[in-house]
DNA sequence: CACCTCACTTAGTATTCGGACT
DNA sequence: AGTCCGAATACTAAGTGAGGTG
């Protein structure tokens, strides 16, 4: 498992590459494949050590993954961005190993079945495609990023005419391969690109405008003459039940109308009432009227504490403590709620942010070069930017300009006066003082952190805690969130600005209107307090940045949240029984004559096969440019006919959430391909891949496939059917638990690359592996020391033959046995590290993986589940812990 | 339908913690 | 006792999707 030596680091960018890099353009630069045989699929090795950075072992293990097709899905495949513009010293060319499925017409069923068991080819070395320009690379013409109404008969037109060449149905389901980006491709724009770079088209001047009205604009236009087949209802009579108790709880709170209107105004000043209060007020009446209806019939019901008499909590709270001697409330194992989320909550409402503590007086702040006292509001902003100077953020202009138009609005008349430059304002005393501030804190002596830390404690207890239905339960985040400047991640228009302090006044209190209901700060007052029990947030208040609102609400491991996240996965398993029928229906609807069945079909497909996210439309301007499925612009995919010795090739690129890249080559089935041909033929770069689709049509459309079905239910399936097979597939009874463990984190990483949960590789990284390569020399040397003395042992014995001699020698036997095994569990960890190094594995295990197939996993085997859960996450999945036995089947 | 708000989940990164090592 | 380092936690941005309104 020779993990390279010392170049099995080398590859690693300086940080300034690092930083730059984040701000270059995304380039796809022509590729190579990787080394034959290659195990391309796997993240680790990425770059160019990844040749040689597995040992025979462990590719044998990732071929295994391989054969049975690792999820048939996406699969690390290792890019290599080439940054000529910035002059890099090494001008690698791309290396690209793309690992993809032969055809299979293994059919199963009617429908195409897809084959998810199809060998390996291998792209040809060199460029794929010629690739020269890349979207947004700045070599090609920056589209005007428009979406254009399409003519609805011009459409159906090509439809027809692209008809008559797929009407074949080639049982070519060919499994997706993905293409994980390797590190230096994401440090060059993979990780999080710049909009001003890859994605200029959508930030030129037109490109603000919200593409919203165009898309439906084309939508309605295609809706319009286009014929209305029957749709197949998986779960009509579910559906039917649904809406009509909908509709019946409508009624019903329409009937009590004014029951409830019970609000407590905060007395806030005038000045500091804001507009949108009476609509809240509205809102809050509305709520109430149905919380207060519904609140009726269910108390009975209920944990029988809505009179909210306090020691009755009390006496719950200590009942629900001794059910389970580990003070858990076992909320599994009562009935489930419906829309109320609760009878009872009480809690202190959010910790504020302490005060800003002005600077002393010998840290100064220069604006050209001579000292300058800024009064203390234009000050806190100062000392936010002087914080960040060693930020990669204080280098964009973007941020820059932000900051200092919102610094600007602190300041008093004279400070705008004298203050007109960013670059003649100098933070560096400020920013010093910081760093040193830091220092201190951390050289603190032992009693006094264990103060501090007390003091946490005390905070943690008084406020990080509410009482729901007479349980204690914790908070997620209790605390308001500080002024600071916004940190937009990728190419976000509003990095920098100022995020303003949360006050008392812009807080709307959330709970039972007979509980105790929280004190504001002295000399403040709350913006609302209002009881509305159908929601889960404790308080809320409207950030200014984005003008969104944020929520205090409970831990993971809270029964609100807990109950969630099991019927999310209950969801998931619905789907499972009904998968295969959706996926027969998408393949028929490919060849829909409606054009927006079309898409929907094939969008569908990338949903399911690619676990992409749905894709919601975004505001123009407001947000980095950032798409999912349904918002996918022609820009973002390429078609090769054959790629790799693979045909029908879709190349995605193209920035997801977090404007993190996902980079794919996927062999698609031929349909698919033509129907994307088709989709994209004459649109602009720019324009919209899906332009009859949003995601609430196709939203609607699962809804009626299955009830409860959304477009990210396909995410969880995928993610817990594929660690379920995974585990299966990796784990073997007689493995050693830590073999089990890594087979498990195999499995988990596999679910990782499939989501394209991507971390950056760890600051430390490259020391750490460096540390763990010398152990593993000198443990090499111990073996071979141990070896020596072991054949002199025999000697001795064979020599001897005496008892002592013989003791001797199994000593040695023992050391030796020992230390091999010592040798081979570094291995691992080094091999993991590497392959983990830019997958983050914690996103799917939290929100993706059901717990209870870990669980089931870890009793079967004989795994210990803290080896799998650590304290918080077995305490975020208490409910699948007490309820999933070595048999659960997701 | 278009637009908008709201609630809640999902996400990556920064910071802190705590134990091993020196 | 101090340092180092990975793990755990804190933080908060960025998604999804439901539902209201006109």
């Amino acid at each position: 498992m020779a993990l390279s030596g010392p170049d099995g680091v080398s590859g690693q960018p300086s940080k300034t590459q690092e930083k730059r890099g984040k701000e270059t353009v995304l380039q796809a630069v022509p590729g190579r494949m990787a080394a034959p045989g290659g195990d391309g699929r796997e993240l680790n090795g990425q770059g160019e050590n990844h040749e040689k950075s597995k040992s025979k072992q462990e590719k044998g293990k990732g071929e295994n993954l391989e054969e049975r097709g690792l999820l048939e899905k996406p699969v690390g495949i290792h890019t290599k961005a080439a940054r000529p513009e910035e002059g890099r010293g090494d001008s690698r060319s791309t290396q690209e190993d793309l690992s993809c499925r032969e055809q299979e017409p293994k059919e199963r069923g009617p429908g195409e079945e897809r084959a998810r068991k199809e060998g390996q080819c291998h792209h040809e070395k060199g460029t794929q495609d010629g690739r020269e320009a890349v979207p947004g690379d700045g070599s090609e013409q920056v589209p005007v990023r428009k979406t254009k109404p399409r003519d609805a008969r011009k459409c159906e037109e090509l439809l027809e005419r692209k008809q008559l060449q797929d009407d074949d149905k080639e049982g070519t389901d060919v499994w997706a391969v993905k293409m994980k980006t390797d590190h230096d491709e994401r440090l060059a724009g993979g990780t999080r690109v710049s909009k001003g770079t890859r994605n200029d088209q959508a930030s030129g001047p037109g490109s603000v405008v919200s593409r919203r009205g165009k898309k439906r604009r084309v939508l309605r236009a295609a809706e319009e003459g286009a014929g209305k087949s029957k749709e197949r209802k998986l779960e009509g009579q579910d559906q039917k039940d649904k809406r009509s108790r909908e509709r019946e709880a409508q009624r019903r709170s329409e009937l009590s109308e004014g029951a409830a209107e019970w609000q407590v105004q905060g007395q806030a000043p005038a000045g500091t009432q804001h507009t949108s209060r009476e609509e809240s007020h509205q809102r809050g009446v509305k709520r109430a009227r149905g919380r207060e209806d519904v609140e009726k019939e269910e108390e009975p019901v209920g944990a029988g504490v809505s009179s909210g008499n306090e020691k009755k909590v009390d006496q719950e709270g200590e009942r629900g403590q001794q059910k389970t001697d580990g003070s858990r409330w076992r909320w599994w194992e009562e009935e489930k709620s419906q829309d109320v989320k609760w009878t009872q909550l009480e809690h202190k409402g959010p910790y504020f942010a302490p005060p800003y503590e002005p600077l002393p007086d010998g840290v100064h702040f220069f604006y050209d070069g001579k000292p300058m006292k800024l009064s203390l509001a234009a000050e806190e902003v100062a000392t936010f930017y002087g914080k960040m100077l060693d930020h990669e953020y204080t280098t964009k202009e973007v941020f820059q300009n932000n900051f200092f138009s919102d610094w600007r609005k602190e300041m008093t008349v004279e400070e705008r006066e004298v203050i007109k430059h960013l670059d003649k304002c100098d933070f560096t005393e400020i920013h010093r003082y910081f760093v040193d501030k830091a220092a201190a804190r951390k050289a603190l002596p032992w009693q006094e952190r264990q103060k501090l830390k007390e003091e946490a404690e005390k905070l943690q207890q008084e406020f990080g805690y509410c009482i729901l239905d007479g349980h204690r339960e914790k908070i997620g985040n209790f605390k308001t969130e500080p002024p600071g400047l916004f940190r937009g991640r990728g190419d976000h228009p509003k990095m920098g600005m100022l995020k303003r302090r949360v006050m008392p006044e812009d807080v709307v209190i959330n709970c039972s209107r007979d509980s105790k209901i929280p004190e504001p700060p002295a000399g403040h007052q709350w913006r609302e307090v209002r009881s509305d029990n159908t929601v889960t947030w404790l308080a809320a208040w409207t950030e200014n940045v984005q003008n969104s609102i944020k929520y205090i609400m409970l831990n993971p491991s809270s029964k609100l949240k807990g109950e969630k996240d099991w019927q999310k996965y209950e969801t998931a398993r619905r789907l499972k029984g009904v998968v295969e029928e959706i996926r027969s229906q998408y393949r028929a609807d490919w060849k829909s004559q409606e054009m927006k069945r079309r898409q929907q079909a094939v969008a569908l497909y990338f949903i399911d096969k690619l676990a992409l996210r749905a894709g919601n439309e975004k505001e123009g301007g407001e947000t980095a440019d950032t798409v999912g499925c349904c918002s996918l612009r022609v820009e973002h995919v390429r078609l090769h006919p054959e790629a790799g010795g693979c045909k029908h090739v879709v190349e995605l690129d193209f920035l997801g959430k977090d404007s993190i890249r996902y980079y794919n080559r996927v062999p698609v089935e031929k349909p698919v391909y033509k129907n994307l041909q088709l989709f994209m033929e004459n649109k602009d770069p720019g324009d919209d891949l899906f332009d009859r689709l949003t995601t609430a049509t196709l939203n609607k459309h699962l809804q009626d496939l299955m009830c409860g079905l959304t477009a990210k239910v396909f995410r969880t399936y995928n993610a817990s059917i594929t660690l379920q097979e995974q585990l299966r597939e990796l784990t073997s009874a007689e493995d050693s638990t830590a073999a089990k463990i890594l087979s498990y984190s195999r499995a988990n990483r596999a679910v990782a690359i499939l989501c394209n949960h991507q971390r950056a590789t760890p600051k430390t990284f490259e020391k750490s592996m460096k540390n763990l390569q010398a152990k593993i020399e000198m443990k090499k040397e111990q073996v071979a020391e141990a070896k020596v003395e072991l054949k002199k042992a025999t000697a001795d014995f064979k020599t001897k033959g005496d008892g002592t001699s013989r003791s001797f020698l199994e000593k040695k036997q023992r050391l030796l046995e020992k230390l091999e095994e010592q040798l081979v569990r570094l291995h691992t960890q080094a091999t993991e590290k590497e392959e983990n190094k830019q997958v983050a594995l914690g996103t799917s295990k939290l929100n993706y993986l059901d717990p209870r197939i870990s669980i089931a996993w870890c009793k079967r085997f004989r795994v210990p589940v803290e080896k799998i859960y650590n304290k918080t996450q077995r305490e975020k999945f208490a409910w699948a812990l007490a309820m999933a036995d070595e048999d659960f089947e997701f």
